[in-house]
DNA sequence: GCGTCTCCGGTCTTACGTCC
DNA sequence: GGACGTAAGACCGGAGACGC
């Protein structure tokens, strides 16, 4: 009887432990997705500020000038002459949606839509609905991703940052061409997502143990 | 040359349905 | 109820392209 009332006990501190850490959970992703929201609005304006001060620019060096100007746009590049074109076409390659890679803004739109999914992922159940769901976030957001695509980078960009840690490199450290590392190492961090084994990564800040069945830190749920 | 990334194909795991 | 097959998802490794 004893061992049956501590079982219960215990029982119930594991379902108020899981509560607890869920509600918490739930306001930090709320938060972390205001957060991101309010980030992705001041990109926009500073873009548009950025582009409306090119125009101004320009028509004032077209009325200096008195005569038109032609800006060169990506697209009207022709097929190469010389290694300085070639590496304009290449350039602006990088910058159309359309294209094979992921520009940095777009692998983070990725990562924002994926984590505000994050609670359907754990449901039981098809998951193509899901991603055709961020695919769809995606086209709203101008890129234009399929849901396969999107699947596929999610597990590439997972799989490159564990890579990357088991090497021992730190989120921070590849800011240069890995944007989203600082992204998916808090998200981690925070556990408001989860790829299996990758969650080794925070094993150097949560210490989660189990000794005679008692539950000695929280985090480890 | 090296780091980063995409794409593809493979294996492993898990959930679910069917049969005996 | 257990064994088995199957589909979906997760995970992994490698080839090759790309960019600095």
């Amino acid at each position: 009887m004893r061992v049956m009332e501590k079982q219960e006990q215990m029982h119930k501190q594991l379902i108020e432990m899981i509560e607890k850490n869920e509600k918490e959970r739930i306001g930090k992703e709320e938060a972390w997705k205001r957060q991101e929201m309010e980030r992705w609005k001041r990109d926009e304006e500073l873009r548009a500020q950025e582009a409306a001060r090119s125009m101004d620019l320009i028509s004032l060096i077209q009325k200096v000038l008195g005569n038109e100007i032609e800006v060169t746009k990506p697209s009207m590049i022709s097929s190469g002459e010389g290694d300085g074109r070639k590496a304009l076409i290449r350039k602006a390659s990088t910058c159309n949606h359309n294209n094979r890679r992921w520009p940095d803004a777009e692998a983070q739109a990725l990562i924002m839509l994926r984590t505000s999914l994050e609670h359907k992922f754990r449901e039981v159940g098809s998951k193509c609905s899901i991603w055709d769901e961020i695919s769809v976030g995606m086209h709203n957001l101008g890129y234009n991703r399929t849901a396969r695509k999107c699947k596929e980078k999610w597990e590439n960009m997972n799989k490159y940052f564990k890579r990357a840690m088991e090497k021992g490199k730190k989120p921070h450290d590849n800011g240069k061409t890995c944007s989203y590392f600082n992204e998916l190492g808090s998200l981690y961090r925070n556990g408001l997502v989860n790829s299996g084994n990758i969650l080794n990564y925070t094993n150097n800040e949560i210490v989660a143990t189990i000794s005679g069945g008692e539950i000695l830190d929280n985090n480890y749920l």
